[in-house]
RNA sequence: GGCGCCAUCGUCUAAGGGUUAGGACGGAGCCCUCUCAAGGCUCUAAUAGGGGUUCGAAUCCCCUUGGCGCUACCA
């Protein structure tokens, strides 16, 4: 039975990296017909936010991703500190009562030897231990990591194959803390062997931990998980994304609120360390289901690319750009119905017009946002002629002939592409000018815009009366 | 400091002993064209450095350099 998980600690926003982190377990069942169970991780006390919480959610949701199974951590503290006390039984763990050391005593790993253990704490008696825990001592439970055996921990992981470390190199991590409370590396194998965890896809910053992980799955007599670790997403300083340092790049919602599809910027994560290795990019999210495999995943850290000026990866825009014009138009009208709302405009009652309005536009568009910008002519009366359009206008006797045009298509039933096309012109040849005059001075009075779909598909997008009003107006 | 991982165009990547080292984004240009996109075509740009092994190395081995991670009673 194939089971994976994703589990975040809630401190903070959803990240880009938690968020492929996720994709990854996710296409890996779905794939492969497993289960996909969200954790939350929050044994952190101090740090947890239910905002952060949310964040997770929010950010999941709207990336269209959904899980089997859910648990919090913290609702299952009895099982971790069981295990805790398993362990210790059997010998394989130890109290130490040495006072926290706290972050800032880093200083005990520089001295040229690496620090393992406590002095005097491990080779304690198991009367001293017991006597001083009952009277209250306040004590952490540290791993008893084999010492001067020789031991050589390994495992082979998925991605990036056999990893090995001698124990003399891994110090005594802790299990629990003195607040009772369990350390990550203890609730996460406790948690990943009782929900049967069969498979451990995460962030390349977790490989050496493994070899802690293998330690607390054997002294729990649990089966140990296949492991699969994930290149980083790194900045273009080369350092790891973070809120602090690098902004609103690294959180999910930013591109949410930057008008992405979701499948696109799902897509676009998944080619950052993964290919399916056939140059194809963009993938609907079946195909990505269908071709997923950790063959296809990298070992080195994959850069997003963004700078100040332009934040967001020029890859994730083109691919989104690749999926708004190539979808289905049916598909996309939801998000843009969406965002045109949020924009504040009146969704067009004819859904067929507004459809066809939409599929006109979109392959000049690389976000939703641009149908509520760039597409304002198209949904609202209300919109301002831009500069080079203004100099199409003020070719000489351009406005006049506008309003000329107005008149014959006002004094014509029929109002068609082909009909409006004959008109324009008939009106050119008659007058002596290029079409050409007419056909870009159309565009900018009917859009206020110089670039833009053909003229002739303009005048049935924007509609008879609309376009007769607007070619009037630019007259005066 | 110790231990571990990584190293192909600016970025994402393909090639895993034999290719003019391929594709994509970006940038430049051409074509198409009523404009702008889209699309098509062309150009730009890479195997970190040094040693081996081999007829032949981006690919295997070693060293160096650089980057990242872990080294907390954070996760």
């Amino acid at each position: 039975m194939l089971r994976v998980r994703f589990a975040p600690s809630p401190t903070g926003y959803l990240h880009i990296g938690s968020a492929r982190t996720f994709i990854f377990n996710w296409l890996y069942a779905r794939r492969n017909g497993g289960t996909m169970i969200l954790r939350l991780d929050d044994t952190d006390v101090e740090r947890n936010t239910q905002a952060s919480v949310d964040s997770i959610y929010d950010g999941l949701n709207w990336l269209d991703l959904s899980w089997d199974e859910f648990y919090r951590q913290s609702d299952r503290l009895d099982l971790h500190r069981a295990a805790a006390a398993t362990i210790l039984e059997k010998g394989l763990a130890y109290r130490d009562f040495t006072p926290a050391a706290g972050p800032d005593a880093e200083e005990k790993a520089h001295d040229g030897m690496a620090w393992r253990a406590n002095p005097g704490q491990r080779e304690m008696s198991k009367e001293e231990s017991d006597a001083r825990a009952a009277a209250g001592e306040p004590f952490v439970i540290r791993y008893r990591v084999p010492r001067d055996t020789g031991r050589v921990v390994s495992f082979k992981d998925s991605v990036y194959g056999d990893q090995s470390k001698s124990c003399d190199d891994i110090e005594d991590f802790a299990l629990l803390r003195s607040s009772g409370m369990p350390t990550y590396h203890l609730a996460s194998c406790a948690d990943d062997a009782d929900l049967h965890i069969s498979n451990i896809i995460r962030g390349q910053d977790h490989l050496t931990n493994t070899f802690k992980h293998v330690l607390i799955f054997e002294a729990l007599g649990a089966a140990i998980p296949q492991f699969a670790h994930l290149p980083l997403l790194i900045a273009p300083d080369g350092a790891k994304l973070s809120k602090r340092k690098h902004g609103p790049v690294v959180s999910v919602t930013t591109y949410r609120d930057a008008g992405f599809l979701p499948h696109s910027y799902v897509n676009f994560l998944c080619l950052l360390g993964w290919s399916p290795k056939d140059n194809r990019e963009q993938m609907t999210r079946q195909e990505i289901i269908d071709i997923f495999s950790f063959e296809g995943i990298n070992r080195s850290n994959a850069v997003v690319n963004f700078t100040e000026e332009d934040p967001i990866d020029p890859k994730a825009l083109w691919l989104n750009g690749q999926h708004l014009r190539s979808l289905p138009v049916a598909e996309i009208m939801p998000a843009v119905t969406k965002v045109l709302e949020n924009a504040g405009y009146t969704i067009p009652a004819d859904a067929a017009h507004f459809t066809s309005v939409v599929d006109l536009i979109r392959a000049r568009y690389t976000t939703l946002l641009d149908f509520a910008g760039k597409g304002r002519p198209y949904f609202s009366d209300e919109f301002t002629i831009e500069p080079a359009a203004m100099e199409k206008l003020d070719v000489a006797g351009a406005r006049a002939l506008l309003a000329k045009l107005g008149e014959r298509l006002a004094a014509d039933a029929e109002f068609t592409e082909a009909s409006v096309e004959a008109h324009l012109r008939a009106l050119a040849t008659e007058r002596g000018v290029k079409a050409g005059v007419l056909i870009n001075g159309s565009r900018a009075a009917l859009t206020g815009q110089a670039v833009g779909p053909s003229a002739f598909h303009l005048f049935t997008a924007v509609g008879r009366e609309r376009a007769i009003a607007r070619l009037k107006a630019v007259a005066q």
